[in-house]
DNA sequence: TGACATAGTCAGAGTATCGAACCATATTGT
DNA sequence: ACAATATGGTTCGATACTCTGACTATGTCA
């Protein structure tokens, strides 16, 4: 078993509790809307951003912002830093839905701590970041 | 940074990197279809087994199955133990695939051993090992 | 033997994805 | 200054993927 493939089942396991959790609340967001919605910072970000962060073309990630949009998770502003460009930011119901990922995301993280012990969980994530180093183009 | 997505990254980095030596050696499955080929053992396997290994509905599976037996990867043969079920082989073609894959998912995990250091990359891995005993359910 | 479960498939519809082409704005070189 | 080029984003068209629901065939169990 490669390690890449170690790494996807906690990260699906990861994804579809938040989704589920998601869903439990009554939020409707599909699971590659979700993805970019996850993404989006504090301040906003680009839709190219978005794309690149989520492993999508630019085309892709408009097409999901666009339905994000018309559930009115997100809404678009201009980048006062270059006028091309716009801003994804989350509106209120897409804060809300953030909170509940970030909440499933701690509960989850605290079983698998729980399962590793505190010291080889946290061994576990100096690595994980380090592996980014050498894994995420875009960090 | 959640655990989840820290292990994304990797899992990302290593299916472009299989996927893209695929392309560059003539191979033409798709992403999806390539997910369950990796999947198939050496004796065959059931389409439920794939399609749960692979995160997708039965009908997705048998879907992909279609498509990769039409591209000639596969072949569907009786299963002996039970009479509804068929089990999923790789041609010799696939075969082929299935040894570029293994060849560079090991080309990869050694870059990532000598960048984490052989100690870090070993207790990464039971790390990753342990944590399946609890993100995966079809393990 | 009948009721139920399991393995797989088919059909239909919706979602996601990409490549190509395009527009508007920035940046760069002369 | 200004033409050439690069960048951020969108639209369009085609394809791939995925799901739900319904169905057949076989297995299991009381």
């Amino acid at each position: 078993m490669n390690l890449g493939l170690l790494c996807y089942f906690p990260y699906r396991a990861m994804e579809a509790r938040v989704m589920a959790a998601g869903e439990e609340a009554g939020f409707t967001f599909t699971i590659a809307q979700g993805r970019l919605l996850a993404r989006v910072g504090p301040d906003g970000t680009r839709i190219g951003d978005l794309a690149e962060q989520a492993g999508v073309t630019k085309q892709t990630a408009t097409f999901l912002v666009n339905q994000l949009e018309k559930a009115g998770y997100v809404e678009r502003v201009p980048d006062p830093a270059d006028a091309r460009a716009r801003l994804v930011r989350l509106s209120e119901a897409g804060w809300a839905g953030v909170a509940i990922a970030r909440k499933v995301e701690a509960e989850v993280e605290a079983e698998w701590v729980a399962h590793l012990g505190e010291a080889d969980a946290a061994a576990l994530r100096r690595a994980l970041e380090r592996l980014r180093e050498v894994t995420d183009p875009y960090q």
